[in-house]
DNA sequence: ACGATTTGACCTGC
DNA sequence: GCAGGTCAAATCGT
């Protein structure tokens, strides 16, 4: 809850709230052919003027990000009491800094998962906390793979007091484990599913300890061109308006930082869909469209100074 | 036997 | 002192 480094913060949530009102308009514009008709002109202009907005606001985020990013990192290392001394003699710095870092409120990347808390990667349950004023307990997980690669990903699952079938999960860190050795065994593929129309169904079907979506068990690894094997490119399907409707689409995992994106191999535009999709659920979701809202991801980009 | 989960204790910031 | 996050021994499941 408290604001660190306040003024870059707010500067990033206007540069993020700035960028998905440009990947709104974006969107907005990309729909029109399909709203006016087909062969309408289509204002490849305004188009590529919202996706200059948008690389320039993705820039300004990257450099807030990266320059919180390491005031936050010189801050964390500030003093800390010592550990106690039969406990925790041996890994001081690396059990205490961390530690401290969580306790003082380090921000993730938050999601809302509707159905399944499953997004692809592996974890492992490594506590589970009551939460004051939350009817459900918190559960913490790391990735399965923190001691065979050092993958430091955590996350926080949360069922939603409001909708119990709804989990809040935050992420934090990164998965290492996925990005530098392929060689090794591929990770887990699918760190982003996209669920279509009757997803939450089969997700509810889903044993809760399985670490795969039900979507990755249809057809095995799926990554984002899933969607893009049904609809050329999320943008042209936005452009289009075909059967492939993006209000049909229930983004059951994203994580709109930069590093997380590379961290899942999105592609550009995979990256710049996911988080246009976050933004048109931010949009649309305050009445009038038909955009499934209660399935869509929302995103939270706190402040973005974490990592 | 081994790995995963549970759960109480501990640590830290507020 | 409290709440939240993590650790690690105990327990469970295979």
């Amino acid at each position: 809850m408290a604001m660190a480094s306040m003024p870059a913060c707010a500067a990033t949530e206007f540069v993020a709230k700035g960028r998905e009102s440009a990947a709104v308009l974006k969107a907005m514009l990309g729909q029109l052919p399909a709203v006016v008709g087909a062969g309408a002109t289509t204002p490849h202009g305004l188009r590529d003027l919202a996706e200059q907005i948008l690389r320039c606001c993705d820039r300004a985020l990257a450099a807030l990000h990266s320059g919180t990013g390491t005031e936050e990192a010189a801050s964390s290392s500030r003093k800390r009491k010592p550990e106690r001394e039969d406990r925790l003699a041996a890994p001081p710095a690396a059990t205490g800094s961390k530690r401290m870092r969580m306790s003082r409120g380090e921000r993730g990347t938050r999601v809302e998962k509707k159905g399944t808390m499953e997004d692809g990667f592996i974890w492992r349950k490594y506590g589970q906390k009551d939460i004051s004023g939350s009817n459900y307990p918190r559960l913490y997980f790391r990735c399965t793979y923190k001691d065979d690669r050092g993958c430091m990903a955590r996350r926080q699952v949360q069922q939603s007091d409001t909708d119990p079938g709804v989990y809040l999960i935050t992420y934090f860190d990164e998965h290492t484990c996925c990005r530098d050795d392929d060689a090794v065994e591929p990770p887990p593929p699918a760190p982003f599913v996209i669920n279509f129309g009757s997803s939450t169904a089969s997700s509810d079907d889903q044993p809760s300890g399985s670490p795969w979506p039900s979507s990755c068990d249809d057809d095995g690894p799926v990554e984002t061109h899933t969607s893009s094997a049904l609809c050329s490119s999320p943008e042209e399907e936005l452009q289009a308006g075909t059967s492939c409707n993006v209000a049909e689409f229930i983004v059951e995992q994203s994580t709109p930082v930069p590093e997380l994106m590379g961290m899942m191999h999105l592609t550009e535009w995979e990256w710049e869909w996911d988080r246009m999709d976050g933004c048109l659920d931010w949009e649309f979701g305050k009445g009038e469209s038909s955009f499934d809202i209660d399935g869509f991801v929302r995103y939270d980009f706190d402040c973005i100074d974490l990592f």
